[in-house]
DNA sequence: TTCTAGTTTAGAATTATTATAAACTAAGTA
DNA sequence: TACTTAGTTTATAATAATTCTAAACTAGAA
């Protein structure tokens, strides 16, 4: 068994969030974060992964709880695309995607290769929240 | 009771996508498409009002299947943008939304009141099927 | 070690939506 | 007009994603 070098830190960094480093928040932070690409994911292909071929299993209401709470604490980001499901997004930063209504999966633009060269002004009254593009693909 | 002008007009467009003109999708039709401007909703709105103070009522699995009937005819765009909950719009031109997470309202942008000077270009194999942006505003 | 607030968990509940199948009806034909 | 039937409506059941509940467990402070 490897353990992740990064351990110590999701340590700090949850606690830094008020969340107990518990294994299977620690279990789903290394599944999650250690990693060098952008994931995104739902929550049912997420307890999948995380649960695949493992002794002691995390329960979905906990995979729930921590993507929750990951999210809450800005770990994660909430992409809503898709009918009736959400998807999640390591990639915090602020980017577009495309989603593949194929695949039915999201990938990052990056933030500079979407230009909006005119914007309205929202209603009196309220602010902009997010501008984040959402492109629809299909074969 | 007030008869609509465009009765006759819905019966058509509904013969013309082999739909049949009944009472139900009429009503239906009098309830969305008599107005000026454009109507965004929720199944579970239209229904709330569909059947507001009314003798007859229309069944829910009826509302359901004819905004999906209606979709698909292309009298109807469904909008994506909310956790759980699809929303529709009488606007079936392209064009853009701000989405109040507050009210949880949908507002039009006109198509050209959002500028894209750059758009990347699609996967390999994928063309894009839908640009239209949502803007999340907030208090 | 003890204590307790926070966490995990199985399972129930909820919400939005879709499926089922019986009753009804629009509309073509005799 | 009466007959016929494919299309439609409807109540209800089923499903899918998510949230809630409450009991058991545990991290970490004292
Ligand atoms: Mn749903
Ligand atoms: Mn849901
Ligand atoms: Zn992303
Ligand atoms: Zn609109």
């Amino acid at each position: 068994m490897i353990i992740s070098h990064n351990l110590k830190m999701y340590v700090q960094k949850l606690r830094s969030s008020n969340l107990r480093p518990t294994k299977q928040r620690l279990k789903i932070c290394q599944f999650l974060f250690d990693r060098k690409k952008t994931f995104h994911f739902t929550v049912e292909a997420l307890n999948k992964k995380i649960n695949k071929n493992v002794a002691t299993k995390v329960s979905l209401a906990t995979i729930y709880n921590t993507v929750e709470a990951f999210t809450n604490a800005g770990y994660l980001k909430e992409i809503l695309t898709s009918k009736n499901k959400s998807y999640y997004d390591t990639n915090i930063k602020s980017h577009h995607h495309f989603y593949d209504e194929g695949s039915k999966e999201l990938t990052d633009i990056h933030y500079s290769q979407i230009k909006l060269s005119r914007v309205p002004v929202p209603p009196k009254g309220k602010k902009i929240k997010n501008l984040e593009v959402v492109i629809r693909i299909q074969k």
